[in-house]
DNA sequence: TATTAGCACTATTCATTAATGAGTGCTAAT
DNA sequence: ATTAGCACTCATTAATGAATAGTGCTAATA
């Protein structure tokens, strides 16, 4: 039986670290030559564009070490190699210095192009927009969570007999509103003093809080307020109780058709499928969001079935106090890592500076 | 030289109203035919699906004269014949009679199922959501145009010592908010005076209506208010300044790709162009507020080249005072115009009912 | 001992060809 | 006016074979 150095993974057993790092090198060329050309890679071909340093013959070995280990797959006998999703991992994972950005990319998502003022949705709309633009693939970006961010501002209008408009606005900059119902026709005067009475009370609490603590006021400082506060409190919990699921803007969908990868019929399904219950990538930036820096999720590693065909690049954005959300690209396996992780790492950067300055604090 | 009588528009020059309307039929069944099969439909199996009511001959005869009156085309010599625009568009006019709703698809659109209190947005995006995936193609829906409707409320935050944040409130239910920049640190006090002199002032006006007449109020009122109230109309000018374009939600782009018209490379490229840049559908959808009813507008009849391969049907929705905006359904010329016409002609209806239930008067 | 050249083998792709079939247009018969 | 019949056209399909790109193995080589 041959004995032979079996590419990258056991490098422990065989002291010859040599060889071994000549398969990374082969491997990562593999990977590069696939994402560039989309086309299986073939030995002689290789051998070219590594400069002959390495004949045809000694690559094939290689590959085959490679091909056996899980990290290249043929989809015929006579056929180049292609990279699986562990060899994108093992890829992903040795890239150590990002590529510069270009200028180009710079100036496009340079937060100057945002006029002042601009809502927040807006300003997430316009950089998932871009981010679509620029990667050419699907994008997405999901909206500040309610329950994370702090009250700026409550208001309280009256719109009818028993209905009032309820509108807050949080330190992010967002504004969300909501009709309640109610039973008692309150006055506007009475809807401006339990305005004032919440602005003071939870001012800078994050919803979450104010969520929880709403109850406790009730209880504890029921006998500090006279009765129509008790009513105020209860209208509070009411106006508060608005946990909106978080939304997510897509933008770009159509650029996965033009790529040679999802022509196949079935994998069109599975990404429609996909996009079109939301919740699989939804979960996916909520994620993104615990950790700082670019998310890598590649292929088969996703949870949701429908998504195994695909990498997404995520990475959160933030305003100065609070992790908001995420933004990230949706696109094929074999997509340009190196410049899609930098670029979506560019992205999210601007996005969390315009935010910033838009902040309210 | 043979003379025959020619299909379908010379009815008026031949007398015999006979042959002429069994051209018509013949066209009618040939483009249900195709619709149905989206496959060029020949002389025999036409005359089977009429029930061999005339003989494959005379259905050619009567097809080629229909061919050269520009209703029919072959893509080749020993193909059958698909219909042009000018024949859908015939077949549109022909339509009377709508077919009833499905029950399956009413309950879908029932407005019960829309909880109360939802913000406009979310009601148009769900019904948005619902129309594509009854009907399988992409729809579109604008939403409600700023100009028409009329102010509920008007509020100012401040948020800083140089922003205020403006939030309007029309009576169709829609908020919107900015932040203008001010020279001025005006008070919160100084800020609630404003607030309820433009509410007083402009109360039910449109915006419209209020941007055209705050520079009045400036001149006219001059005298009467001291420089306090000046400084509060210039706020208002600033803060009823913002003319938001009007938006479009779009939902299931991604069916197009399953149409089987849609699969040359070239006609996907077209669509992604047509949804990239907004504007010619929001073009559409804006005409077609101007007048009740469905519109259709078929291929070529399309005055944006990328959507010359597509049918677009839209109706306007409304509350108790208004035309908002409109929904509307984007799909290959060769759709099944019957039910699609009034699917979204009730999703319209629906969208109506469901939105004047909300409005604030 | 690692590398490489050489060769047999395999599977895809591409162009060519031929058979099939759907459909038309025309003419003559009804 | 309608229809049957027939010649003709063109797309689609299957089969064939040549060209091609690739592998795996073995033996020669540095």
């Amino acid at each position: 039986m041959k004995i032979r150095v079996k590419g990258i993974e056991n490098q422990g057993a065989s002291g010859k670290t040599n060889s071994n790092e000549r398969s990374m090198e082969v491997l990562q060329s593999i990977i590069e030559n696939y994402i560039k050309n989309s086309e299986p890679v073939g030995s002689r071909t290789l051998s070219k564009t590594i400069g002959f340093k390495l004949s045809p013959a000694t690559i094939r070995n290689i590959m085959s070490d490679l091909a056996e280990s899980g990290y290249l797959i043929q989809t015929h006998t006579s056929a180049g190699r292609v990279p699986t999703d562990k060899a994108y991992r093992f890829y992903v994972d040795s890239l150590s210095k990002k590529p510069a950005i270009p200028e180009q990319i710079k100036q496009k998502l340079s937060p100057v192009s945002i006029v002042q003022g601009t809502p927040v949705e807006d300003i997430l709309s316009k950089a998932v927009h871009l981010l679509a633009e620029l990667t050419k693939f699907a994008c997405v970006v999901s909206t500040p969570k309610q329950s994370v961010s702090r009250l700026q501002r409550i208001e309280l209008i009256k719109i009818s007999e028993d209905r009032i408009l309820v509108i807050l606005v949080t330190k992010a900059g967002v504004v969300r509103d909501k009709i309640i119902f109610v039973k008692e026709n309150h006055s506007q005067e009475f809807l401006s003093s339990v305005t004032s009475f919440l602005n003071e009370e939870f001012k800078n609490h994050s919803m979450q809080e104010i969520r929880e603590g709403i109850h406790q006021s009730i209880v504890s400082d029921r006998h500090r307020y006279h009765d129509l506060l008790a009513h105020a409190v209860r209208l509070g919990k009411k106006a508060f109780e608005l946990n909106q699921p978080g939304e997510m803007f897509i933008e770009g969908q159509m650029n996965l058709l033009l790529d040679s990868h999802f022509h196949e019929q079935s994998s069109v399904k599975s990404l429609i499928d996909a996009f079109e219950q939301k919740t699989a990538i939804m979960k996916i930036l909520d994620e993104s969001m615990k950790n700082k820096g670019v998310h890598i999720h590649i292929g088969i590693e996703n949870d949701y079935e429908h998504l195994h065909k695909c990498s997404l690049i995520t990475a959160s954005y933030r305003n100065k106090q609070n992790v908001l959300g995420s933004i990230g690209v949706v696109g094929p396996t074999s997509m340009d890592y190196k410049s899609i992780i930098s670029t979506v790492e560019y992205t999210a950067k601007m996005l969390s500076k315009t935010i910033s300055e838009q902040s309210y604090d």
